[in-house]
DNA sequence: GCACGTACATACAGGCTTGACTGTTTGTTC
DNA sequence: GAACAAACAGTCAAGCCTGTATGTACGTGC
């Protein structure tokens, strides 16, 4: 059937076995959360055997930590591809936010803020998560700094990243937390950008006071 | 020792056995997180007996049903009385997002995130989550109508609750997900309220072409 | 003071999870 | 093609967690 008959190499069925895993790591976050997620749910997801698991991913945090740079990893490339794509013309800070917005609104989200979340009371996980987290909002900002370098140039402006990361997560969470419109959120967001300068003069005026 | 030989009544001592669970529940949502939060645990903490748990609350989910009720509770009033009791001159929506924001970034507000992501894959946390969540955004909503009748009668001054609420949500997570800085999240939302009526203009303009 | 119900205490059983351990297959190297 | 290492398979034991069940102490109404 699966008309390929010659022997995979041993990286080939390395990584495969290991993208099953994460893959189904990040499925069982998705659709279970944290708390439920386990290696026997995850190994049976993958459909690869114990043996297996135990050894590409000794311990069921070695599992996670991978699981966290993947799926942090996959959206942040998934952010700077559908950007680069997209026609000059559109290339605007909305745009951005809209993509942006679309990352924020996935499942692999979900997984995300799942990691996020208990990265806070798990020290090994919170080192990565932070050290990936940062990497990802670099990432975007330097994206940002290459197109919109008038805007990355001024105090506020520099800082607009990481302030769009923050109000998309809390946009994200609020669907289920029973507050908030995302749509809203999201939409005084962009309109917000599109009045940069106020906000820098109101804020300027309102330290030095 | 404890002065007072009076028997207590069953009332009392009810109310005071359900307290020491559920305070014991927030905090251990607190330092361990939901994950590694078990019944054995909050017992040890309240210092009670599995049979005084059991009888006030049956199941697990009892246990963190009524603590998310205690803890939104808590919060909820907490602002309202902080608020009120501001002399009147400093009644400003500035300093109602300062206010707002010192509840977002307590380890009270801690144990809501933890309670809000658990409650994604929980259908019967996630209706009481979003109930109690949905009640909370109210009341603040109501204390806003009613000392910034102008803005609140805005279409735009109206969401800004929901929004301030996602925003924070999202500055208060930021802190262990490795992207943005909250202090400057707070400042930008608080000089956003100065120019609420550019936004809403700029939203309107939008939305009509 | 007695009967009753609420509040509490302790022990137990079933299920699940994790990490460890032993054995087998597959690819690679010389 | 033989030796070696990596990849994989399946089982086991210890620990924890939850819900249950049975027995005891305390407060309340008569």
């Amino acid at each position: 059937m699966s008309g390929d008959q010659r022997p995979r190499t041993q990286a080939e069925r390395s990584a495969e076995t290991q993208a099953l895993l994460l893959d189904a790591t990040i499925i069982s976050l998705v659709e279970l959360g944290y708390a439920r997620t386990s290696t026997t749910e995850i190994v049976r997801r993958a459909g690869v055997s114990r043996g297996a698991q135990v050894h590409h991913y000794p311990t069921k945090a070695d599992l996670v930590v991978a699981a966290v740079e993947r799926v942090f990893g996959q959206q942040e490339q998934q952010f700077a591809e559908r950007f680069r794509s997209l026609p000059p013309g559109e290339r605007t800070v909305e745009r951005a936010i809209e993509l942006l917005w679309s990352i924020f609104d996935s499942p692999a989200f979900q997984a995300i803020l799942e990691l996020v979340v208990a990265s806070r009371t798990d020290e090994q996980l919170r080192v990565v998560v932070q050290a990936v987290g940062a990497r990802f909002e670099q990432s975007v900002a330097d994206l940002y700094a290459e197109f919109f370098p008038d805007l990355a140039r001024t105090p506020v402006g520099s800082g607009l990243v990481g302030f769009a990361f923050a109000v998309l997560s809390g946009a994200a969470m609020s669907d289920y937390a029973g507050f908030g419109d995302p749509r809203v959120t999201v939409d005084l967001l962009k309109a917000l950008t599109g009045i940069v300068d106020p906000v820098l003069e109101a804020l300027n005026d309102e330290r030095h006071d």
